[in-house]
DNA sequence: CCTGTAACATGAAATATTTCACCTTTTAGG
DNA sequence: CCTAAAAGGTGAAATATTTCATGTTACAGG
């Protein structure tokens, strides 16, 4: 465990820390995060780059991400949106060595680099410990895999509607955040060009379906919307 | 392992024995195959039912499935074609207890049904195995989200460029079968209407990309076909 | 405080895609 | 062998979406 009063975030409270000794014993897990390094990132900072090098498990303590890939042509495509705490590395890890994805604070953020050998280390002496985290990193899929499928069924409507319905209930559920999405990172995510977000956002207010609060958008008719994420 | 010379695949053969025993001892690999049930299903059997539960792993020695979602309104989409030997259980068994996605044999195909308890405690002694299945069943997931990053960013002319050369360099490559995908089952896997693929299709044809040979379509030019499904 | 840049916004023209109507060919079943 | 159903095919009209041109607003840096 990491003695220094300096984190933000102590080991102790540590959220991977408390699921983690769930399974296995303390003794086991905290000589892992002696090599851990725990790091900041601003709103807007590249935390891993797509093409790098995959060397770290990464944890998300605190903060919203944004998970990104960039074509040749220059335009990008977000393929998720995350909170925290959440086990982040997965896609990366799981996949190759090369990172598939770029990932972007979109909130300050607050992140474990976990050493990915001590985590190997960890899992090979301790199975159910891989099936728990698979299991986490899997519900990451799951809704990625449902925004894809709204992106293959629906008409841009119904694409917004998805996206905005994600982003309600499950990353910026509750909280206080400003919701800081912009016009283009939405069209990145919906897949569409932002005029047509600005227009089918518009609309959305003048139904009655959303407001703006600022740069708050708010979802006043879930149900409907809901409707719309279906159906359109 | 099963003595029964009635099944086509003697387990001897069996490539998950074949892969499993370089990592685990054939005494712990052998017992779970008791409980294992071999079937066999004809071209455009059912193999899982969306919504169903999620009660065994599958392991597909042979022949070609796809994965399709269905919509209340009736309307499919294939997420991914996916040819043996390989696991096709993950899907199902890392989400939910329940099939998110239908599974249909597109030729016949000879699959084992093993039973999932069995197979988490082969897992749980051998947590080499259970990272060792995991990379199998990642590379499948891979595949769809690069399939869905076509879908997401590129025109219907891309998207049948993506899925053409998929089918031919992963799912039928060197193979003699017919290459039987409907222009139907085309368009629900690049989510277009199944005009737009026979106007696309016969355009390709046209410009020497491709070419019909009875039900087959042979891909005449693999380099142009990339840059289409890169770039449009 | 000024200024440039990025984000937000709108409408019209250009393009892409779907839907529809219709026809031909192939396939499966009685 | 006949027939109905399914698959393949084509073109035109209707619709959806993007691109472009233009302008406004918000915000950060000098």
């Amino acid at each position: 465990m990491i003695e220094n009063s300096q984190l933000l975030y102590q080991c102790k409270d540590c959220s991977l820390r408390q699921l983690s000794t769930l399974i296995v014993h303390e003794d086991e897990f905290d000589p892992m995060c002696r090599n851990t390094v725990q790091l900041h990132f601003s709103k807007g900072e590249t935390i891993l780059k797509q093409g790098g090098r995959a060397t770290n498990l990464l944890f998300l303590h605190r903060g919203v991400v944004k998970f990104s890939y960039r074509y040749d042509t220059g335009s990008n495509y977000i393929m998720t949106i995350i909170t925290g705490p959440k086990l982040v590395g997965g896609a990366n890890l799981f996949f190759r060595d090369i990172n598939i994805f770029s990932l972007t604070a979109m909130e300050d953020c607050e992140v474990c680099m976990v050493d990915i050998e001590d985590f190997k280390g960890l899992a090979l002496r301790n199975p159910t410990y891989v099936l728990a985290m698979i299991e986490q990193a899997m519900d990451m899929f799951q809704h990625s895999i449902f925004n894809f499928i709204s992106l293959a069924h629906n008409h841009v409507n119904g694409r917004i509607a998805t996206v905005l319905l994600y982003l309600w209930d499950h990353v910026y559920k509750d909280s206080e955040y400003k919701f800081t999405v912009s016009r283009k990172e939405l069209a990145e995510f919906a897949a569409c060009s932002h005029e047509n977000v600005i227009n089918t956002l518009s609309r959305f207010r003048r139904e009655g379906l959303i407001e703006f609060e600022g740069k708050k958008i708010v979802i006043l008719n879930h149900e409907t919307l809901t409707e719309i994420s279906k159906k359109g």
